[in-house]
Parts: C-alpha cells; sequence; structure tokens
DNA sequence: CTGAAAGCGCTTACAG
DNA sequence: CTGAAAGCGCTTACAG
C-alpha cells in the first residue's frame, strides 16, 4: 500500500551543526533568532539549514522545552455549520501563528452523554485548549487546571476563563422585536434543549430574552408555544409540525438557530402554509444557505469568534498577536431581512 | 487570565519505578502490555502507575519511538458539510484506536490557490495523512513520499495511494436516469469548475456520466445548459439564474452536488418557478439539510467514507483493526426521491 | 558570542 | 522475566 520506499534520512541538528562548523546550541539559538549570535554566524546556520532541508524536530523540540505548539479544540459536535466554521477559522489563525490544532469531537453515539475530555488526550500533547459551546464538568476542569493548560472558551463560557461569544440576549430581542414590529402578536420560541442534553447548554438567556420582548409589549406568552428541539432543521421540523397543523396557531415563529428555523419553514411548507404570508420565520446565526433560503435572521460572525479565540490563547501563550483583549469578547450582531418575515395575515 | 496555579507535578516513569520496586524498561514493557513480564509485576506496575494517576508522555514516546500517534487530516475547505462530516467520522474512528487528529485546513484567502502541504507540518507530527478530495501536486507528494508517510485519499485519488470513494459515474449516472425516466428531455446541468480553482478537482466523471446519459436516451445536449460553479450554493444560484429567467429553459436540473442543487432552487423560485412543477431539480450528497428541503438525491455515505479511510491507514500503521481492505473502497450510493423532481411541465 | 553538558521522559536492543 | 545503558533530537542554564 506504500510506494516505493523513497524515504530519506532526515537531517538532524547534529548535521547542521557539523556542516556549519559550529555547536548544535548555535545552531539552535541561530535559528530559533535568539540574540547573541553574530550576524555572520547566524547567516551561515541559515545556508547550511535550508540547503540540508532542516526542520527541527517538533517531537524533540516538545521534550525539550515543554511547548507542542498545538492547541487542542473541543466541540460537542463537529458536522454542524457553527462548530465547523469556527474550526476551521481557528486553524488558519493559530497556523499563521506556527500552531496547529489537535481535534476533539466529543459526540457520542448516545443522545444524552458525550465523551469526557480526559488526561491522555490533552496530557504533553496541547499547550492549551479551547472548547466551542461546551460546557465542562468539574473533573474536566480541574483536569485542565492540574495541567496547567490555558483555556479560552467560546459560547458556553467556562467558569473564570477568557470568553469569546456574542450578546445572546441582544441577539433574540432583536429578532423578537422585528416580529413584533411587523405586527405580530402570536410568536412561538422554538429552542429550548431536553433536560437529559448534558452536551447542549440550554440557551436559557435566549429565551429569557423572548419572553422579556413578549412581556414588554404586552403579548400573551403561550406555553404550548415554547418548543423544545435539538437544533438540527429534521428535528425542528417535526417539532413544530403539530402546532403548525393546528387551527390555533402564531403567526410568526422566533427560532433560536437558523437551522431550526429552516426545519419550521420546510414544516410550514409541508402544512400548506406560505412563508412569510401565512407565517412569518426569523433565525439566530445566518448559516451559510441562509441567504439561498431567503431566512431572515440576527447574523453573528462566527469566523470573527473563532479569530478572537485563537489569539486570546495565542497571546497567552505568550505569542505576540494583534489585538489587545486577553478576557472576554463580545462579537457584534445584525439583523438581516430576507424574504421570511413580513406582516402577518389579516385576522378572520 | 489563567486560574489560580493548581499545576500539579504530573508523575512520570521513573516515579513509577521507584514506587513500584522495578526498572524503567519494566514499567514501559508492563504498561504497553508486551510479553516477557511476569503477571505479578505487571499487575503491580499497573496498580502503581494507577495510583499515580500516570499517563506516559506522548512528547517523550514519540521521540522514543518514532510513532506520534496522530494522523493529518488534510482539507481545502472546512465549512463545508461534506468535509465537516469527514473529518468528525474520521476523529473518531481514530480516537476508538488511540490515535489522534491534526487538522489541516489549506484554504486560501484568494480563490484560485491554496496552501501547499509542507514538511513542518507533517515531519515528526503525525504517522500518516488522509487528504480529503484534494489533489496532491507533485512536490506534495514527493515530500509524503520522502517522510516516508503512508497516505489514504478520500475522493479525488492521490497516485496510487489507497482511495476511498463513491463510484462517480454511477451517481450522476442514475441522477440523470431518474429525470430522464420522469419524461425530461430538456435537462442542464450544473457542476464544471472554473479551471483557475486549483484546488478542486474538476469532478470530470459526473459531467461524462451525464453526457453518456443524454446520448443514450437520443437527448440533445445543450452547450448552454452545461454550467460552471464553485460548488456552493451561494454561487449556484446565481450561476443558474440567467439560464432559468430564459423562456428556451430547461424543465431539468442535475446538479453535481445537494449545495448547488438548493442554490438552484432557490434561483428558481426567486424567477417564479416552482419547483418541481416547472423545473425538476436533482443533486449528489444527501446533505443534512437536503430531508428538510424536499431535494431528490443521490445519496452517499460520507460517514462511511471518513471510517473506512481511517481503518485503512490504521491497518498501514499497523493497528488493528476490522476490516479487510487495505488499498481501494467504493462505497455504495443511492437514490432518494424526494419532493423536488417530478414529470415535466406539459410542452406548450 | 559560543560551546560542553545535562536534561526532557520515554523505548529498545543487549545481557543476563 | 528484568535491568543497565544508549539513544531519540532538541533546549537551556552555566562557563568562558
Amino acid at each position: 500500500m506504500t510506494a516505493p520506499d523513497r524515504r530519506r534520512r532526515m537531517s538532524t541538528i547534529t548535521d547542521v551543526a557539523r556542516e556549519a562548523g559550529v555547536s548544535v546550541a548555535t545552531v539552535s539559538r541561530a535559528l530559533r533568532g535568539l540574540d547573541r549570535v553574530s550576524p555572520r554566524t547566524r547567516e551561515r546556520v541559515f545556508k547550511v539549514a535550508t540547503e540540508l532541508d532542516y526542520v527541527a524536530s517538533p517531537t524533540a523540540t516538545s521534550l525539550a522545552s515543554g511547548r507542542t505548539q498545538v492547541v487542542g479544540v473541543v466541540a460537542p459536535f463537529l458536522t454542524r455549520w457553527f462548530f465547523a466554521t469556527l474550526v476551521s477559522s481557528i486553524e488558519k489563525t493559530l497556523r499563521q501563528h506556527g500552531h496547529h490544532v489537535l481535534l476533539f469531537d466529543l459526540e457520542d453515539d448516545t443522545y444524552d452523554q458525550r465523551l469526557p475530555l480526559s488526561q491522555n488526550m490533552l496530557w504533553k500533547r496541547v499547550d492549551g485548549v479551547i472548547t466551542l459551546n461546551l460546557p465542562l464538568t468539574v473533573q474536566e476542569l480541574e483536569l485542565v487546571d492540574r495541567l496547567g493548560l490555558p483555556l479560552v472558551a467560546i459560547g458556553t463560557p467556562v467558569a473564570d476563563r477568557p470568553n469569546v461569544r456574542i450578546d445572546e440576549d441582544l441577539a433574540m430581542r432583536t429578532a423578537t422585536e422585528h416580529l413584533v414590529s411587523l405586527g405580530h402578536e402570536r410568536i412561538a420560541y422554538i429552542g429550548t434543549v431536553p433536560s437529559n442534553a448534558a452536551h447542549i447548554q440550554t440557551p436559557q438567556a435566549r429565551l429569557d430574552a423572548f419572553r422579556d420582548v413578549m412581556r414588554a409589549h404586552g403579548l400573551q406568552e403561550h406555553p404550548d408555544w415554547i418548543l423544545e428541539s435539538d437544533w438540527t432543521a429534521d428535528s425542528a421540523a417535526s417539532d413544530t409540525r403539530t402546532l403548525l397543523a393546528s387551527a390555533d396557531r402564531p403567526t410568526a415563529l422566533a427560532a433560536a438557530s437558523d437551522e431550526m428555523a429552516m426545519g419550521a419553514m420546510a414544516a410550514a411548507r409541508a402544512e400548506g402554509l406560505r412563508v412569510p404570508e401565512d407565517l412569518s420565520v426569523i433565525g439566530v446565526d445566518d448559516h451559510v444557505l441562509s441567504n439561498v433560503l431567503g431566512l431572515t435572521t440576527v447574523r453573528q460572525d462566527v469566523a470573527a469568534q473563532g479569530r478572537e479565540a485563537a489569539e486570546i490563547l495565542l497571546r497567552a501563550l505568550g505569542v505576540d498577536t494583534p489585538g489587545g483583549s486577553t478576557s472576554a469578547v463580545v462579537v457584534p450582531t445584525e439583523l438581516i431581512v430576507r424574504a421570511s418575515t413580513a406582516p402577518p395575515p389579516p385576522s378572520t
């Protein structure tokens, strides 16, 4: 299965030292740009290193220095748009600064649990970790502490560690206000999470914001119109079906994510309802497909969140990086009105 | 930014040896399950190791053994569903066998090029690599050879390395036949790739299959009805817009991916066409959202491809793994008829 | 500015 | 079955 063995012996720091006529210590200093190396020596070392295609063995460097130049990225899922987008932007940011990402997808086969973060995933393997919307257990946090790893959390906060996210409250408030401003009074919400889903953080803030806005406008909140979902489009379609089929149904639906909004739109159409004429739907995210589907949404810049988190972590690792924040950043959101929202149908 | 320093000195193999009253060599053998260790000794070593929370330093193990237990996964994009799904299933499969994934997203800011795979991404960092739909340049292949790394390619083949994929020809043949069987004669195709997109493999096989089926049924192929796209939904929407707006338009569209099919459906609706009454659309993939969008498609099991590739690689690394193939596997596809295809409108 | 040497924490022949 | 020792390829005080 392997091609003919063209494997070549890679050159080591010793080869470079011999060839350049200096000690390995000097090679090490020269190549890493430390001071106290004469310009002439440095130049010669670089030249030889290039000729020999020398690249320091990361494995040896790590053992000696205690640093691996890799950061662990931990996600509860990977296949959902939000997470994939984060991973992509984190990877790019880290790579620009000579760091790499070791990826951990903690999704398990069972719905109500996930894999735990363990010592052998992290120990001497990563210099730090970034969590993606992942509430850590006490044991996990203890582990990270014990290993002395800096951590930054995107979305769901982790203890007092630096956190990058959007203003959840504001996002859902914006979405709900938009529906209200169109004249809707009968508004449903989808996005509470079954309490047994240990690995999904209940976005309580979003639901609270929805309720606040309803209350502020003196609108009646209908208990049966607060829907639970596992946040996929497929499940949202079935989660909303019954509600949309009933005669006494809402004229608008606020979904806590675009994927759920898409599911709801599908369910509406399946019930013969037109969007937005019979039902307005709004989401949160601005998923890649939202534009093409004409979904009104509150946009969050996911790539920016990944970038910010990576930069904060790099700074904690002592890497010189643009940007100043070191503890918390809230990325702005923006209402994007498309074709899925409109005034309610004239009441009959 | 870091929490109070609860960092603890982690125990090393020397600690375990001392505590168990044996040499480090014996600890090493015992813990790795090598033979030539007496049951009693092994038991004692395990006990002590557990007590001390000992986990071998991967960094030291790697330096000594030359193996890192990590495999590099290289993708041209990460945010697209296909790639994220692959990465997720690869990660899970590898982890079950004690391996980890180091992720490389080669997408660049510019559209017409991508980042190259370099020595310092791979050298002493990974034991093998899996490429995701990524044609390797000669230099890159040479590099991988020189480093002696086993490689398995998903999708786009890489030289004579093991390859996991679907039967491209069959998939598009199935899609096209489905349209023809419904009575369509005026069929367009979207999915050729701009030749400057170095990092996307032109899926020539799919286009060829489309043409073959058209020809086999004596159907006229209209040159303007073969559309180029960068394979995103957004671009497909604009790529198809002009064609769908014209009076002389097709009654059906075969898209080489579901994301493009979604874009085309959106464009059709924007032009006031009904799907499937005025235009049938079929894709290839069975994207997570295809079900909810009612898209007819030819399903490919992406997770299975990731799993197969990971298992082939593990076997090449000498890891005992279920399954037998060691060189090539073709994962089956399946037509899934949903609501986006129907017989053509009665000709006027 | 440069070198000799210890050390990072394992694995792996080699003896016994 | 077990141990002593070399070796993996760097980095980092410590001298000079």
